[in-house]
DNA sequence: ATCCTATCCTGGCTGC
DNA sequence: TGCAGCCAGGATAGGA
């Protein structure tokens, strides 16, 4: 649900109200989306310094006295939300956590389910150093990639699904980018050759540079930009969640598979589970 | 090392 | 129409 483009969609849109911004109260409605105790203490009278995003991660920098003083760390798992309002606006039955800002408006993290944290850490690097490359910096490189592939012995989808092998992608991203690059997602990474480990590599960071710019995905409630709009790039699937319809390359049904426990979507022609040849 | 299962949650869908 | 039951999904822990 929100994957790498969602979130760095929440990152950018949240950036302008809130950097900056001097944290003058907090109330948590629901303790364990804080975890600690004193998460009030912890961010109460602290500046945002910046906000930036580590794969599906959400992190406020803090800093008081002009010196760093630990940070938020946020994740929306599939249903959070973070959004800023005027002072007085109800976010609804759902709310979570509430900062008040020093220019009277409230930044809201709502999660209809209780999955998403919104947690202080003293070191955000630290708690996010096991994470794997971001695949749209430079350190994503064809000949890194083909490496690490060949290094595990797994299988792809839930390799490319797993944050310390390789950040932000999720469920949909993972699909659309494996039917773009006619790789199967029961393939072994072990066995991707180099031209087509630098195929995926391209893939995956095109799908999500354009899902970016869409501002994401939303095909149902769940997902809406902080300005309250849905992405558009759902517009744009090849295979997710459209099984039994007909594949845009090539006209074959999309079929469904389970891979990993997670529903997984697949063009049999496109991707044909033995590599051509 | 890798894989599998359960857990956390709730709205929405399916089937009777 | 009503309702029970199932499913989705990201991350993590524990077991095989």
């Amino acid at each position: 649900m929100p994957e790498l483009p969602e979130v760095e969609t929440v990152v950018r849109l949240i950036r302008g109200p809130v950097e900056g911004r001097r944290i003058v109260g907090a109330t948590v409605h629901w303790r364990r989306t804080v975890g600690a105790r004193d998460f009030e203490a912890r961010v109460s009278g602290a500046r945002i310094a910046r906000v930036w995003r580590r794969a599906k991660y959400i992190v406020i920098d803090l800093e008081r006295r002009s010196k760093p003083a630990g940070a938020i760390v946020g994740h929306l798992r599939m249903t959070g939300r973070l959004h800023v309002e005027a002072r007085g606006v109800d976010p609804g039955p759902y709310k979570k956590v509430e900062l008040a800002l020093d220019d009277g408006r409230v930044l809201h993290f709502v999660d209809v389910r209780k999955f998403g944290r919104f947690e202080y850490v003293e070191d955000a690097e630290r708690e996010l150093a096991d994470i794997g490359p971001e695949p749209l910096s430079d350190a994503f490189t064809p000949d890194w990639f083909h490496a690490a592939l060949r290094a595990k012995r797994r299988v792809l989808k839930p390799l490319l699904l797993d944050q310390t092998f390789l950040a932000g992608l999720g469920n949909i991203y993972v699909d659309e980018s494996l039917h773009r690059s006619g790789l199967h997602p029961l393939a072994k990474s072990d066995r991707v050759k180099p031209d087509a480990a630098a195929r995926l590599r391209d893939e995956i960071r095109a799908v999500l540079s354009e899902a970016i710019e869409r501002e994401g995905s939303s095909f149902d409630v769940f997902y809406r930009t902080p300005e309250g709009n849905p992405g558009s790039y759902q517009d744009q699937f090849c295979v997710y969640g459209r099984d039994g319809e007909p594949c845009r390359a090539c006209g074959t049904i999309i079929e469904r598979l389970v891979v990993g426990q997670r529903g997984t979507h697949v063009c049999p022609r496109c991707q044909p589970r033995r590599t051509r040849r």
